[in-house]
DNA sequence: CGGGGTGTTGACAGCGCTGTCATACCGCCA
DNA sequence: TGGCGGTATGACAGCGCTGTCAACACCCCG
């Protein structure tokens, strides 16, 4: 009546169960006649082992648990919409979580997944390294994803943050500008820092110094942008261009553009975001590739699994800078 | 040096495992001292039950399972969210699965779903009435969201497709358009259907008969949309106003006016996307209210968990027009 | 022809928990 | 005082699987 057990096809094949369990795991040293007669029993009922049954006693769910700031950000939506298609190919499934940006629940999050049974744990961390390192546990392999914090004896795949922003700026330097905003609260990540660091490279290359009313690194969100957007494009000696390190950022200041009726400044954003080709002007972006990422999170995620001993990655993926239009406009004639 | 077990919590705290077992559940007839004493041991060893050990022998997964279409889409993105939020605030947390679209995916992953134990599922399913009806599982709690697809044993949440379409299109008629475009594959949910119902109603009240010509169903995703929109937008007697039955096809049409720099045609999308409000002009959506959505379901499946001979619910929630300029255009002077 | 592999299979004990049933004790009434 | 019902607790058998170890059949070699 309800789902068959491996004692089930143990009778229905004539085997016992060691045996069945065997073939279900592709044991060696089974005959191959053997594996087919429990094979057509497999069939035959319909059997599927049970998870929960076969992480008992040792043993993982074959799970992985994936944790990032939350799960309709585009950007995470992308990792794990990737993540979840290949753990299906893998036949795995996939358990989503979320931080909220908050330290404790991203503690709690974790040890939840990891007492869960789960095989492999991708997470996207934030805070202070010691604090980082310690939330992370040991006993099961993790990958961390997008932001290194600190940490150095779990596998981290990220991309070149100071490297996109340099060319960002680059970009913008190129198209004929000098007077080049910033925006992007560097305090909070060192992928912030290390993209302002990529600017300030950029400007000093073309002979370019920092302007201090051109850099606001206050804001985190989109809603805190954009009055510091507002306001620096309203100041007389307003930037012909603005290099937005973060695509929250990025919305702060097309914000601020819309509400000045101001698209002649040129902007890059670094990530893209949905429709961002759709708007006026097409918004050019440092694109992260988040399914590049997922895709090598995952590769690394299954190495390890495979061999815990694995030498430790620190994998680092290029970005790409997609000229659309927004990044291409010239400085106005008049600043 | 591993997790501790029930047996620690038992030793520590000089009752048996029973007991302990019944204090973790909140069984009835524990003494209120014992309950402590069992507690206390619990907290100073840092014990969580093991939920696989807890889901044999009967039992569920402390776990819900979500089935979408593909999780990087922003409405299901925003679900998913809103569900693992939800989720966490009891105890439970959340697998995702996406299915591409594909029925026999559905059933592969509905399946693989029920199979690890979920306490209840969250399904967005697709497909013919019967089929959908035959994966659905019945021995799981089901709750079937957005799209009915016929499901009549399960509690169902969706929008009030019809009237957010009439609600649409009046807008439209009401700023004096009489040409109005369709865009949706009506054959391929009964929701994009009864859009397009919607669309022929408000037409029909205002006494406009419905041109063929502005009608177009047969494309699916956005690149499908984008040829028929232009072609549409091209044509000599080409629609004043657009209503867009889904987000996709919505970008179908945006990408026309985009190419054929045509920011006067009215346009209206079902379905609320990323910053809408920063397009030029900003999309004007009917808004189907992801969130409300997710909640709702939520609770219904609370419901059905705590009790599977419940009613049968079919929720109708409101969709909300949501007006940014796009849908506020007059029809151009010349047409 | 015996000894020592190698290949193939099965018996059985867990894994960490919950359900069933038994036990021990209490107060209470006849 | 015996017995009954209710409360509090524990012993023990599963749940469905995998790991360990033993058993048995072969085969090759000396």
């Amino acid at each position: 009546m309800s789902r068959p057990t491996i004692y089930d096809v143990a009778r229905e094949s004539g085997f016992s169960i060691k045996t069945v369990s065997r073939v279900i795991n592709e044991a060696p040293n089974v005959r191959k006649e053997t594996v087919d007669r429990v094979r057509a029993a497999i069939e035959l009922l319909q059997y599927h082992p049970d998870p929960a049954a076969q992480r008992l006693g040792g043993g993982k769910l074959p799970t992985i648990g994936v944790l990032v700031d939350s799960i309709d950000d585009p950007f995470f939506a992308q990792v794990v919409a990737v993540i979840e298609a290949r753990a299906m190919d893998v036949g795995m499934d996939v358990l989503v979580a979320s931080t909220g940006m908050d330290e404790t629940r991203l503690r709690m999050q974790i040890q939840r997944l990891a007492r869960r049974g789960v095989a492999g744990l991708v997470v996207a961390p934030f805070g202070e390294p010691e604090h980082v390192s310690a939330a992370l546990p040991d006993d099961v392999p993790v990958v961390v994803i997008d932001r290194r914090c600190g940490v150095t004896d779990k596998d981290v795949v990220r991309v070149t943050d100071e490297q996109g922003a340099t060319d960002a700026v680059r970009h913008l330097v190129a198209r004929g500008h000098r007077r080049i905003g910033f925006l992007g609260k560097t305090s909070a990540f060192n992928t912030l820092e290390d993209r302002y660091t990529g600017y300030e490279k950029a400007l000093a290359e073309a002979g370019i110094e920092v302007d201090a009313r051109l850099v606001e690194t206050r804001a985190w969100t989109a809603d805190e942008a954009y009055p510091y957007a507002l306001a620096m494009l309203a100041t007389a000696d307003a930037p012909t261009a603005v290099f937005a390190a973060s695509p929250m950022m990025g919305l702060g200041v097309l914000r601020a553009q819309q509400r000045l009726h101001r698209q002649d400044v040129a902007l890059v954003i670094f990530g893209d975001y949905p429709v961002a080709e759709l708007m006026t002007p097409p918004t050019t972006v440092i694109d992260q590739r988040p399914s590049a990422l997922a895709d090598t999170a995952f590769d690394l995620l299954a190495r390890r699994i495979q061999d815990p001993a694995a030498e430790v990655l620190d994998t680092v993926l290029p970005t790409l800078l997609v000229p659309r239009g927004s990044g291409e406009l010239a400085p106005r004639a008049d600043s």
